[in-house]
RNA sequence: GGGCGUAUAGCUCAGCUGGUUAGAGCGCGUCCCUGAUAAGGACGAGGUCCCCGGUUCAAAUCCAGGUACGCCCA
């Protein structure tokens, strides 16, 4: 016996059961410790930062991540699969000082480094718990236990090793650089931090002028956005292909682009041009410094006019002010040309006592005083305001100041040809992104700057002293060495106290002040999971690189580009063989999903409504998981339910219902009949093997859209035409073999199924499979073997046969609707022409199932349909078009106007001569296509090579049968309506009128006991309307009353 | 400004290497069927396959340019 099947299924419940029991049952461990000595697929995740919940987009790369191990389990695989989470940086720093109510290094250092990094240490993990709940709940199977965290001394301890390793290639350099710098978090953000934040803001546009040095009535404009870095000029650009005029302004002279003319002087006519020149010729001209702070750099080259390709004239004076301690094209060229940076800020961005009038104040709050300094100082020309977009800090909405940083770098020039060597060995999905975005980015990369100077995060195992001894820590053993201290936790504030002796009797040595920024330490984590290469070594060898991983589209710069780095620099290897690149999830109104807004369902209301199978199964079918957005939308996955879960739950319900009323158990081993006589059995049996083949081929390819759409074909097949057309062979009174055969067919086909879905709906397939399974095969689906597509059971000849008679059946009902003949009308004949002999031959093999399908009494298969349809000709391009080229068009006008006669010929001759305008053309029959249009008039159908007709006509006869299956109808309606069940006997008592249907009940009576289970069927003029059970229905339009008793106690047996 | 991607029915998307009636699901309308089914079926309306050139006998498909949207970079 099975267990009875609810329909309709709560499909929520049903999967809380299943966690439930994969809890209890430790299913998700046996599934990998099953395959102890299998072939290890390796899978990497990425870490997420847990400072806050998972969002879809967690969900869609958890659903992923699940999908693919969950297969290669089931193919035979051993795939371990452990969690990460990302512990240190900024974002957990920033909780952090919010939750102090503190800001910026200052205050932080105020606290005491200690006792902040353990706030930052105590608060990481708190949302943990609730993201393992989540990920549980959508089925996901990750190792929570054995996960890794970023902040743990073995996971530190293997990226010194890294950094080591990179140090000891001499890939690592400390470097100035101009980077977006937050003043509030007093550190450098990569420019992805910084694109995140851009804003339209209101800036101070001003134009000032610089004196000449040899002619102090000349002067140089230049414009800024930035008043505070003028302190900080060294040079002034110009575009040296730049036309620059000379003008003449009371007693002074001008230089600016001759384009930005107008926009200083209102009457360009009336303007005095001195002269016109190329920057190119104004280049070495030498002029005097606004402020007197740096004026003694201009024996070291500063203040003099050099080239820069950057400058343009869409705004400003053509004419740039260059403080290269402040911008990145100005540091480019002020180093081209040998002028001096200064950049005296400190590390809040606020000015050092090198700028005495303003030190100590925030760079952009002297923006007003040095524009009224300027201006008393005749120095400002113009002032204005600017709209436009700037970066800000993405925390703390700070405008980013780019400044001179001192950062420490990869440089990547050495390792670039193997980055890319590296990648060309990844199989990307979608592909493009090889050679496009990633392999872009990897062409253009630039070195990579690797560390922070914040406290939260892995410290640059870099000491070094004055004297510039530097040594590089590659353990935390070489460094109790080095220290003679024992050493438990290498966090900012259990080592930058140490010391280490100098090894030649200098000054000590002490820890540089940085921390590794956490890309790094994701980018490690193939290595640093493993402890490598401090344990398990050979473990981690034979594991690299990963068979798997998946993250969305933003990672191209992230993690995979850093898994790709120290890859290639520490194994010449790519990291990863395969990597699924997802897309972004929008809200459905096409909008980033936002908070605040409000324009999306909580995930976890959407697997408590519609289930976390109906999630996977949308997000694994849409183009997101080839890197495409996608709009959520809860309908969208309400398809899913209608399409795949809910009919596959019905046909389940179905075998269960009838397996049980029959008492039918498989054997042991399950397998489908050897040789079923019924082509429907054949038929079921050749659709699932031609669906599991088309799964792997797909789930090999790492196309999961094909893999998870192809579910919905076959389940059409399986409940639309298979059940329904085989279900009276599981209602039949005889057990006879044809019954065995449906039960064994269907039983093994809803287990085949449930194992090829599991790895997408690992809940639904997993409550039928233990369902149905019997006590030999395995306790869970999850342990099953991958079906194989069994080539033996694919019937390519019997799937034709299938199609051509759904062709057929679809024509004929086409037929009956145009002339209004439902089909419980029976008519006498169907004529069904095909012009292929072995179309006709399996055609009249399904012309029982076609005679149910359409009701008739009769199926006719011809060959001849010329008195059905009119033929006509036109040009097969295809099999034409190569052949002629040019003549093409000629052949094609030449054929479409063939009329009866000449088509006839050709059909009748096989081949035949055509006149072209550019001499003859022979043709042969397989050049023409033929088309066949139905003769006006007749009751006909053609789709070209079926042509169906129809018997309109009813006799006597036809019309009595159709009322008797009328009345079936009718009877099934109520039994349904009064909720008898399947199996319940019943009496029909009728009250008619109509002596056609009268007699029609006395002439088939036995055939409508049989269909209704009714034992006895007796007219009773007594039945009145409003009696109790009595329905009034309406047949042929005379109206019927009908009383049906459930005989109590009585049910068919079977 | 540069790179990458996308653009096909009202909506969500298929459409293999170019081949002449461009498909599916949902939605809408009409009709039908039903004792597995919170279903199913038939028919209908709805398309300048984003635009403009080019290659070709033939372009939704290939190439060049453009437009719009998205992501990334500057």
């Amino acid at each position: 016996m099975f267990r009875n099947v609810k329909t309709p299924s709560n499909l929520p419940m049903m999967e809380r059961e299943i966690l439930k029991y994969w809890g209890e049952n430790e299913i998700f461990k046996k599934s990998i410790d099953n395959r102890e000595n299998a072939e290890d697929f390796i899978f990497f995740d990425g870490p997420p930062f847990a400072t806050g919940l998972p969002h879809y987009g967690h969900l869609l790369a958890g659903t992923i991540k699940d999908v693919i191990p969950r297969y290669q389990t089931m193919r035979g695989k051993r795939v371990d699969r452990v969690f990460g989470w990302d512990c240190h940086g900024l974002p957990v720093e920033y909780e952090m000082e919010k939750t102090l109510e503190i800001s910026g290094k200052k205050q932080i250092e105020e606290y005491g480094i200690g006792n902040f990094n353990e706030a930052c240490r105590s608060i990481v993990l708190r949302y943990t718990d609730e993201w393992e709940r989540i990920v549980t709940r959508m089925g996901r199977w990750v190792d929570f236990k054995c996960g890794y965290r970023t902040m743990d001394l073995d996971y530190m301890e293997s990226i010194w090793w890294v950094f080591k390793q990179l140090w000891d290639q001499g890939l690592v350099y400390e470097g100035n650089r101009i980077l977006p710098y937050c003043p509030r978090c007093s550190t450098p953000l990569s420019n992805f931090e910084a694109n995140q934040g851009y804003m339209e803001v209101a800036d101070p546009a001003i134009t000032v002028r610089f004196r000449d040095v040899e002619n102090p009535n000349l002067f140089y404009l230049a414009w800024t956005t930035t008043p505070w870095t003028l302190p900080s000029n060294m040079a002034l650009t110009v575009g040296p292909d730049i036309r620059y005029v000379r003008v003449r302004d009371g007693a002074n002279e001008y230089i600016l682009a001759e384009s930005r003319l107008a926009t200083y002087y209102s009457d360009t006519d009336a303007i005095d041009v001195l002269g016109v020149m190329t920057g190119a010729e104004l280049t070495g001209a030498k002029y005097q410094p606004l402020f007197p702070y740096f004026a003694n750099l201009a024996e070291q080259g500063a203040f003099k006019i050099i080239p820069g390709n950057h400058v343009n004239t869409e705004d400003g004076t053509g004419i740039v002010h260059a403080a290269p301690g402040f911008g990145e094209d100005d540091a480019a060229v002020a180093k081209e040309h040998n002028v001096p940076a200064v950049c005296p800020i400190d590390a809040e961005c606020k000015f050092t006592s090198e700028v005495p009038d303003y030190a100590g104040r925030y760079v952009k709050e002297t923006d007003k005083d040095i524009i009224r300094r300027l201006k008393e100082e005749e120095a400002l020309i113009h002032r204005g305001v600017v709209k436009h977009n700037y970066p800000h800090c993405w925390r703390d909405d700070a405008p980013l100041i780019y400044r001179e940083v001192s950062t420490w770098f990869v440089n990547i020039a050495p390792i670039k040809e193997k980055m890319i060597a590296a990648n060309k060995q990844i199989n990307w999905m979608p592909s493009h992104i090889r050679d496009g975005r990633f392999g872009k980015w990897l062409e253009n990369a630039r070195d990579w700057s690797i560390s922070r100077s914040r406290y939260w995060g892995n410290p640059l195992p870099v000491w070094r002293n004055e004297a510039g001894e530097t040594i590089c820590v590659g353990s935390v053993k070489e460094l109790e060495n080095l220290t003679g201290k024992q050493i438990s936790d290498i966090h900012k504030h259990f080592i930058d106290d140490l010391e280490v002796p100098s090894p030649t009797g200098g000054e000590p040595l002490r820890r540089i002040p940085e921390v590794l920024d956490c890309w790094f330490e994701s980018g490690s984590m193939p290595y640093a999971q493993k402890h490598y290469p401090f344990e398990n070594q050979s473990e981690f060898e034979s594991n690299f690189p990963a068979d798997f991983i998946a993250e969305g589209l933003d990672q191209t710069r992230g993690w995979f580009y850093t898994l790709v780095v120290l890859g290639a620099a520490l194994f010449d290897k790519p990291a990863f063989s395969n990597v699924v690149v997802n897309g972004l999830i929008l809200a459905e109104d096409g909008q980033k999903m936002s908070k605040r807004k409000k324009n999306y369902p909580d995930p976890v209301d959407v697997f408590e409504s519609l289930g976390a199978d109906a999630l996977r199964l949308f997000f694994l079918g849409s183009p997101v998981v080839r890197g495409e957005d996608l709009k959520f939308s809860e309908d969208a996955v309400k398809e899913e339910l209608r399409g795949v879960l809910i009919p596959v739950w019905n046909a389940y319900s179905f075998f269960v219902t009838y397996a049980n009323l029959d008492g039918w158990t498989p054997a042991e081993n399950p397998t489908p009949p050897e040789k079923p006589t019924n082509s429907l059995d054949r038929w079921i049996l050749s659709s699932l093997s031609q669906m599991i083949g088309e799964i792997t081929e797909n789930m090999d390819a790492y196309n999961l859209q094909k893999a998870a759409n192809r579910f919905e074909k076959f389940v059409d097949d399986l409940t639309n035409w298979y059940i329904r057309r085989s279900r009276r062979r599981f209602w039949k009174s005889q057990n006879d073999a044809d019954k065995k055969d449906a039960y064994a067919t269907l039983h093994f086909v809803l287990i085949r199924f449930c194992q090829t879905a599991a790895p997408f709906i690992p809940f639904i397939t997993e409550e039928m499979y233990r369902n149905l399974k019997t006590e030999k095969m395995p306790e869970s689906v999850h342990l099953c073997d991958y079906p194989a597509c069994d080539d033996a059971c694919r019937d390519e000849t019997l799937e034709r046969q299938m199609e051509l008679t759904m062709e057929t059946v679809s024509m004929g009902r086409h037929l009956r609707a145009q002339r209004s003949l439902r089909v419980r009308q029976p008519l006498s004949r169907v004529l069904v022409v095909a012009s292929n002999p072995d179309d006709r031959r399996l055609l009249e093999g399904t012309s029982e199932i076609i005679a149910e399908e359409l009701n008739v009494k009769k199926v006719d298969v011809n060959e001849d349909d010329s008195e059905l349809v009119t033929l006509s000709v036109k040009a097969n391009f295809k099999s034409l078009g190569p052949k002629l080229g040019k003549r093409m068009k000629f052949a094609a006008a030449a054929i479409s106007a063939l009329d009866g006669s000449g088509v006839e010929a050709l059909t009748r001759d096989g081949r035949m001569s055509l006149q072209l305008p550019d001499g003859e053309l022979d043709i042969s029959l397989d050049d023409v296509i033929l088309q066949r249009d139905e003769r006006p008039g007749m009751c006909v159908a053609t789709n070209n090579h079926l042509t169906v007709a129809l018997d309109a006509n009813l006799t006597d006869a036809l019309k009595k049968e159709g009322l008797a299956r009328e009345l079936v109808s009718r009877v099934q309606n109520i039994r349904k309506d009064f909720a008898f069940e399947v199996s319940d006997r019943i009496d029909i008592f009728y009250n008619a009128h109509d002596t056609a249907l009268r007699n029609s009940i006395e002439e088939f009576g036995d055939y409508i006991r049989n269909e209704t289970l009714a034992i006895d069927i007796v007219s009773n003029d007594a039945i009145e309307v409003g009696g109790e059970g009595v329905v009034e229905t309406e047949i042929n339009g005379s109206s019927v009353l009908l009383n049906v008793r459930n005989i109590e106690g009585v049910k068919t047996v079977l």
